[in-house]
DNA sequence: TAGTGGTCTAGACCACAAA
DNA sequence: TTGTGGTCTAGACCACTAG
């Protein structure tokens, strides 16, 4: 799902997969280990006959892949960090359970106007007592409690978030709609559930769930905090990575 | 940690940043909404007067960044799925650990050729009974328990396995070295411990846990399959993304 | 000064899709 | 046939680093 699926090579393979290919060959069989020199794009050029503006591509290309790191006047090096990086990827609740061909259904439990506590509004970057938007709801995969989602909303990013019907649109959907993303933090735990959870979810206190929590924010300003609570028997999150 | 610093532009802006920046902000602003069709690299070159190969970049680099989506002889659309797509980085827990600045070690429970069940060979595409090897390993930060990491090694891709000193080296460091990484799939999920990984980790049965289940190959052949446990109340994944 | 990477150009040929 | 994106070239100028 994380992993884009390689497009149908109809025609030869370019050239400066070529390239990337033997550094990356090269990388992985320990001819070139992490911190070594790698050849210019010079000789790169001179070796597989290309333009130094193709095998440049390659180079960057792995420098976005956090393959190689490259410093100007001096030279490409194999990355130090031998990490395993992926794209994880979290989408609308609706848009996922609809790409496993499954029924999605949301209950809304509670919706209001409040004041923010000092830590809320720290996180908005507002003053406490603030109003703030509060949302509370349980989605469903095929009748199955799979999600709470527990949201504030700065209401001077979406004014109208009250009046929405989230048994029909997603507050992320919605959200997305009124205020772009452009940037967001997230953290992915495993904890307990808080009472109310546990009871919206319909598992015991003491059944684990994976909590992720998932700051929003557009044009630098925070739009919404959420907490997601999945029941760890019933959820899981995946991903994949190519080199 | 997981974005990239920004590099001081010490010199002007690049012009391909200009047309990437202007797509995004149309995007951010809602003047393109998703799958709104995107000038063309022609008319963008035109409006910028800049050649075709910069503009290229520009919406290359908007495409890998999976805010667009381009289709050879039709044109460029701004992508439909709203993803938070980030980059979740799994790192060797011993650089993750010094990187907090912090003390790491590793104490190994168990070490030992093992003959593979049938679940066991199939994830590793052997037959039932093939020999693997087995380590059960404890890492501490600041003298803490914090990951307790139960791995099967193919023997085929790191025959020393069992003679290395995984006080010193950490089976991921090592592993990378023997076998480079070329995929990976992974999942994270909340469960309960098995009963030896709440003894190993000095936690209870009850205490739910964060669990990365890995399997990493190299050269498309399956290396390593672990399973990395840790306890939800010492331990979470954060991670963040840029537009 | 010599070598490196960072960027940009003004062309080119191709594969592909829609009219 | 026209317009799109996908790739590639042979130069160019610049910023930076090292000797």
């Amino acid at each position: 799902m994380a992993t884009m699926a390689r497009k149908t090579p109809s025609g030869p393979e370019p050239q400066y997969l070529k390239v990337k290919n033997h550094l990356r060959d090269g990388i992985a069989s320990g001819r070139w280990v992490p911190g070594d020199l790698l050849p210019s794009e010079a000789e790169l050029g001179a070796a597989f006959e290309l333009s130094r503006m193709t095998v440049n591509r390659a180079l960057r290309e792995l420098t976005q892949e956090g393959m190689i790191e490259r410093v100007q006047g001096v030279g490409s090096f194999v990355a130090q960090l031998h990490r395993i990086s992926s794209t994880l990827t979290v989408r609308d609740v609706h848009e996922e359970i609809a790409a496993r061909g499954h029924r999605h259904e949301a209950r809304l439990h509670s919706l209001a106007k409040i004041k923010a506590t000092a830590e809320q509004a720290a996180e908005f970057g507002l003053k406490a007592g603030a109003p703030l938007f509060h949302s509370v709801i349980v989605h469903f995969e095929n009748g199955v409690a799979i999600q709470c989602e527990d949201r504030l909303v700065n209401p001077a990013c979406a004014p109208d978030y009250l009046a929405q019907d989230f048994a029909q649109v997603t507050p992320t959907h919605y959200l997305l709609q009124v205020a772009p993303l452009s940037e967001a933090r997230y953290t992915i735990e495993a904890t307990l559930p808080a009472g109310l959870e546990a009871k919206l979810l319909g598992i015991a206190r003491r059944d684990p769930c994976l909590v992720v929590r998932r700051l929003t924010f557009s044009r630098g300003v925070a739009v919404t905090s959420v907490r997601l609570t999945h029941p760890g028997s019933r959820y899981l999150l995946e991903g994949g990575f190519q080199a």
